[in-house]
DNA sequence: CTTGATCCTGTAGTTACTACAGAAGTTATA
DNA sequence: TATAACTTCTGTAGTAACTACAGGATCAAG
């Protein structure tokens, strides 16, 4: 049983992470020591880099709770983690294109713009009243 | 001079978002009617207006906001707007990679994902130890 | 005169942490 | 043994940019 700086460096997890997830019921509450330090199992390790690893695939935490509580259910079968990760997936793709017109659109925006000009044509465009 | 929901309607800009606007000084006060309602005049929408092109361009509030005041100021050439518009464009070309990256990820673990399997090939990856 | 729409202020909730403050306990060094 | 440095504890507040009330006042229409 390990701190839970020791917990942190393990997992990759920051302290003050561990112990929100704990505050939100995503981690269950670790023992505790005689002097009240929390102690954690390579199982609790185990979840928090879990985690970690949906975070780090951007899974909101509400869903990296429901895979890893998925992973540590029974019936581990796939549907309900497929089905999370296909919506992310598309929900992934909608933000890409998103930005991309963004970029194009600023891009565009800044194309014109050139120090020097008494006038800014994109401050010009944006302060325009057309188009929405 | 207009009330609070037709300057709204007139820029896109949600009711409760204005009055936010105005707690956080991003625009300057609008001027009361007699009941203490808030009046609008065009120039006022048309910054709101303006703030939700630059809102809508991903820019974040407080660029907004200095993209506003150099709109507003007299020396309206260009090299902030241009500056800030270049570093907004490769911050967001870092995150459409980083989203793609993600994207990748997340189709390969579901490659081998399909109902019916006993044990989720995708929970397994997120399991295991290695990798991080 | 009543109904429904709009507006007011002020506060709290959202997401997922992060950053303290102040206290207590632990470990390493002199 | 004293002291310094480190780690951990609880609890609270801050971040970004809104959004959603609650509870009350005012306004316009029929």
């Amino acid at each position: 049983m390990i701190a839970i700086g020791e917990a942190s460096r393990q997992s990759g997890v920051g302290i003050e992470t561990i112990r929100y997830y704990e505050r939100e019921g995503i981690v269950p509450k670790p023992v505790r020591a005689s002097n009240n330090r929390r102690l954690y199992s390579a199982e609790d390790v185990g979840r928090l880099r879990f985690l970690k690893k949906c975070r780090d695939l951007g899974f909101r935490l509400a869903d990296a709770k429901t895979l890893l509580d998925l992973s540590e259910g029974d019936g581990k079968d796939c549907r309900i983690v497929k089905e999370l990760a296909v919506l992310h997936i598309s929900y992934l793709r909608a933000k890409i294109s998103e930005l991309r017109r963004l970029e194009t659109a600023l891009y565009e925006l800044t194309a014109n713009c050139d120090s020097g000009n008494v006038s800014c044509p994109m401050l010009s465009q944006l302060r325009s009243a057309n188009d929405r």
